[in-house]
RNA sequence: GGUCCCGUGGUGUAGCGGCCUAACACGCCUCCCUGUCAAGGAGGAGAUCGGCAGUUCGAAUCUGCUCGGGAUCGCCA
C-alpha cells in the first residue's frame, strides 16, 4: 500500500505515531521557510507541515507542489502547537511533519477548485466529472447512495429475497415508453431494446419458482428528460409470489423505514406511512403524487360560483368543467405584481388564468367585510355576500388569498396542484429534514385517451383488476380499480406496483379492453403468457426509484447529483462526449445505413 | 414539438449603443515571508464578449438564425 493511514482519521491519540499518507494536495499555503498542505483523501484532510529543520530536501521539494498534485508524504504525527489548532477540521488538533515527499502524479491547473462550495456551471462539472466528484459533497452522496443499496440487499437477503440478474440485451415491445434499441450483427436487420424495467422477466422468475426476487436493475426509457428523469436510471425490482397487495406494502414499507432510521438518523419521518386513495388524493392536491408535508388543499367550489352572474364560472361549469380552490394563508394582500405572477404561473402549466380573492388582515370578523376590504381580479362581479360565502366554505380567513381555477377537471387539477407545490415552498410550508411517505392506491385500472379514443392501462397490462371490479370489465372500464399502488415521498412518485393477474382468462379481456389483436398479444407478451399456462402462482411486486430516493435523502433536487456520469437534458455525456458516430465498418457489419430523414 | 431562463479571461460575475484599448473577485505565474488553515505582501500574465448573419458612422450591448446548458409543458405503460 501507498499509505498506511486515512488522512481524515488521524486523531490526538495518534501523536507521535510516523504514518504514511498518500493523497492530493488541497491547499498550499507557502510561509517561505514553512510550507502547509492540506492533504485530502476519501477520508478527510490533514495538514502536512514541510520544515527544513526536520528535512530540507522535502521542504525543496515541496515548493513545487500545487492543488491537485498526488503526494505521498511521511513523517511523525505531532499535537500542534498552542492556539494554531483549527477546530473547523476533524484533524485540527494534530498536524503531520514531513519526513519524506514523493510526487506520484502532478496536476494542470484544475478548471475549477475541488471544494464543496462550488458555484459554477453544470456542463463544466460534467466535463470534468472526476474533479467534481472528487468534492466532499459528491464523495458523501455516493456513500449515501452505496449505504442506500448496501441496506437493501442486506434487508432483503434476510427476508429470503434471491437477487436475479436479468438480460440487457431484451426485445422492443411498442407500448410504454420509446425504446432504446440495440443492432444485431448476426440477425441483420434486426434488433435488440434494452428493457424500461424488467417486468416481463421478473414474473417469469415468479413462474420459475424463484418466490421471493429483486434486483438493483438499470432501466432505459428513450424519453425527454427532467431534473428527475434520466434516459437510463436505476430500480429496486422486486417481485414476490403468494402474496397481497398487503404483504407488498408491508415488506417495502419495513425496508424504507429501515433505510431511513440506518442511513440518515437524522431525519424526520412519519410512521407507519400515510395511505390515501387515488381518488382522494386527486381531491385534496390535484395529484396522484401529493406532498403531504403541508396542506394546502384543494377545495371544489363549483356550487358556491355559479349561478352568481359571473359567465366565465357559468360557461366552464355548463361543458362540463369544475371551479377549484386554493387557500394562500397571510398572502391576502398581495400586490397586483405578485397576483399577476400567479396568473402568468398558472398558465405556464396549462390553465387560462385563474380568480383571486385576497382579504386584509386586519378584519375582526368575516361577518363585516368593508366593499374596500378585499381585492379580486373579479372584483365588480363579487359581492361582499359572496366572498363572504367563499372565505366561509374554503375555510379562509381574513389576511388569507383564495385562488380559484374552473376548467375542465385536468387542467384545474395541474394547475392548482403546480400552484400548491410552488406555495408550499416559497411558503416555507416544511421542514428540509423531513419525509413524509405515503401509500397511494386504489388507482383506476384504464385511462380514456381522447387522441385515439380508446382504453388505455393506466401502468401496465399485467396490473389486476380488483376482484369486486370484475363485474365492470367489459360493461364500464372506467368504473374499475386495480390493484395498484404507488409509494411517494415529499410529491416525488418513489415508485409503483401492483398485484399481477395470473390467469390467463381475466389477462385476456383486459387485452380485448385495450383493443389488442390476437396477433399482437402473441408477439407482445408470448413468452410471458406461455409461461402462465404451466402454472403460474399469485403474484405481484414494485419498481421503486433508487435515484430519486437517494436524491431525496440527500436533500438534493435533481437526480444528477446521485449519479456518478450523468447525462444532460439533450441526454449526452460530455466527459465521453456520446453519442457518437460510428466507424462505418461497423455500420457496415450490422447492415445499418442512413437515409435523409428531412 | 412548445414556452421560459442563461452563455463575457481558467471560474463566478459587472458592463446592456460611443466613456470598453472590457471592470471586479477568485484562480494562475514570479518574488518576499517559520504558525498558516479562504494565509499575508509586492508585481505580472490572461477574454474581441458561444457561433453566424444583419441593423448602425459605431455592437459585448439592438434584431434574426444557430449551437450549447438549465427549468418546464407535451412525452415518461
Amino acid at each position: 500500500m501507498y499509505k498506511n493511514t486515512n488522512c481524515g482519521d488521524i486523531t490526538l491519540d495518534r501523536a507521535g505515531d510516523f504514518v504514511i499518507v498518500a493523497g492530493w494536495v488541497s491547499r498550499r499555503r507557502d510561509h517561505g521557510n514553512l510550507i502547509f498542505i492540506d492533504l485530502r483523501d476519501r477520508s478527510g484532510i490533514l495538514q502536512v507541515v514541510f520544515n527544513p529543520k526536520i528535512s530540507e530536501e522535502s521542504h525543496n521539494l515541496s515548493e513545487k507542489l500545487r492543488n491537485e498534485w498526488v503526494i505521498q508524504v511521511s513523517g511523525t504525527i505531532s499535537k500542534r502547537k498552542e492556539g494554531a489548532e483549527n477546530d473547523d477540521l476533524k484533524t485540527g488538533q494534530i498536524e503531520l511533519n514531513a519526513k519524506e515527499l514523493k510526487i506520484l502524479s502532478p496536476s494542470k491547473t484544475p478548471p475549477f477548485e475541488v471544494i464543496d462550495d462550488l458555484n459554477i456551471d453544470e456542463l463544466t462539472r460534467l466535463k470534468y466529472r472526476f474533479l467534481d466528484l472528487r468534492r466532499p459533497k459528491m464523495q458523501n452522496l455516493l456513500k449515501l447512495r452505496h449505504n442506500v443499496t448496501h441496506e437493501i440487499w442486506n434487508y432483503l437477503s434476510d427476508k429470503d429475497f434471491i437477487q436475479v440478474e436479468t438480460p440487457i440485451l431484451i426485445k422492443s415491445t411498442p407500448e410504454g415508453a420509446r425504446d432504446y434499441v440495440v443492432p444485431s450483427r448476426l440477425h441483420p436487420g434486426q434488433f435488440y431494446a434494452l428493457p424500461q424495467s424488467p417486468q416481463q422477466l421478473k414474473q417469469i422468475l415468479m413462474v420459475s419458482g424463484i418466490e421471493k426476487y429483486f434486483q438493483i436493475a438499470h432501466c432505459f426509457r428513450d424519453e425527454d428528460l427532467r431534473a428527475d428523469r434520466q434516459p437510463e436510471h436505476t430500480q429496486l425490482d422486486l417481485e414476490m409470489s403468494y402474496v397481497h397487495k398487503k404483504d407488498v406494502i408491508e415488506l417495502v414499507e419495513g425496508l424504507f423505514i429501515s433505510i431511513v432510521e440506518k442511513i440518515v438518523p437524522s431525519a424526520k419521518f412519519n410512521k407507519p406511512f400515510l395511505h390515501i386513495s387515488y381518488e382522494e388524493s386527486m381531491e385534496r392536491f390535484g395529484t396522484d403524487k401529493p406532498d403531504t408535508r403541508y396542506g394546502l388543499e384543494l377545495r371544489t367550489i363549483s356550487e358556491i360560483v355559479t349561478n352568481i352572474g359571473i359567465n366565465v364560472f357559468d360557461s366552464v361549469i355548463g361543458n362540463g368543467g369544475i371551479a377549484r380552490s386554493i387557500v394562500l394563508p397571510g398572502c391576502g394582500e398581495y400586490t397586483r405584481k405578485q397576483t399577476d405572477e400567479l396568473i402568468n404561473f398558472s398558465k405556464l402549466s396549462g390553465g387560462k388564468g385563474l380568480v383571486f380573492i385576497g382579504l386584509d388582515k386586519n378584519i375582526q370578523s368575516l361577518d363585516n367585510i368593508q366593499d374596500d376590504q378585499y381585492r379580486s381580479s373579479l372584483k365588480k362581479f363579487l359581492s361582499v355576500d359572496i366572498v363572504k360565502n367563499i372565505y366561509n366554505f374554503t375555510g379562509a380567513k381574513p389576511g388569507d388569498l383564495v385562488l380559484i381555477v374552473a376548467d375542465q377537471a385536468k387542467v384545474v387539477n395541474n394547475v392548482l396542484s403546480a400552484i400548491r407545490t410552488r406555495m408550499g415552498k416559497e411558503l416555507n410550508l416544511f421542514d428540509n429534514n423531513e419525509f413524509n411517505f405515503v401509500w397511494v392506491d386504489d388507482f383506476p385500472l384504464f385511462e380514456w385517451d381522447d387522441l385515439e379514443s380508446k382504453w388505455v392501462p393506466a401502468h401496465h397490462v399485467f396490473s389486476s383488476p380488483k376482484e369486486e371490479d370484475l363485474i365492470y370489465l367489459e360493461k364500464d372500464p372506467a368504473k374499475i380499480k386495480a390493484e395498484l399502488y404507488d409509494l411517494v415521498c415529499n410529491g416525488y412518485e418513489l415508485g409503483s406496483g401492483s398485484i399481477r393477474i395470473h390467469d390467463r382468462d381475466i389477462q385476456t379481456r383486459v387485452f380485448n379492453v385495450i383493443g389488442y389483436q390476437k396477433e399482437d398479444i402473441d408477439t407482445r407478451f408470448g413468452h410471458l403468457l406461455r409461461s402462465f399456462d404451466y402454472g403460474a402462482p399469485p403474484h405481484g411486486g414494485m419498481g421503486l426509484g433508487l435515484d430519486r430516493l437517494v436524491m431525496l435523502l440527500g436533500g438534493q433536487d435533481n437526480i444528477r447529483e446521485v449519479i456518478a456520469f450523468p447525462k444532460t437534458q439533450t441526454a449526452s455525456d460530455p466527459l465521453f462526449d456520446s453519442p457518437s458516430n460510428i466507424d462505418s465498418n461497423q455500420l457496415r457489419e450490422l447492415g445499418i445505413s442512413f437515409t435523409d430523414l428531412d
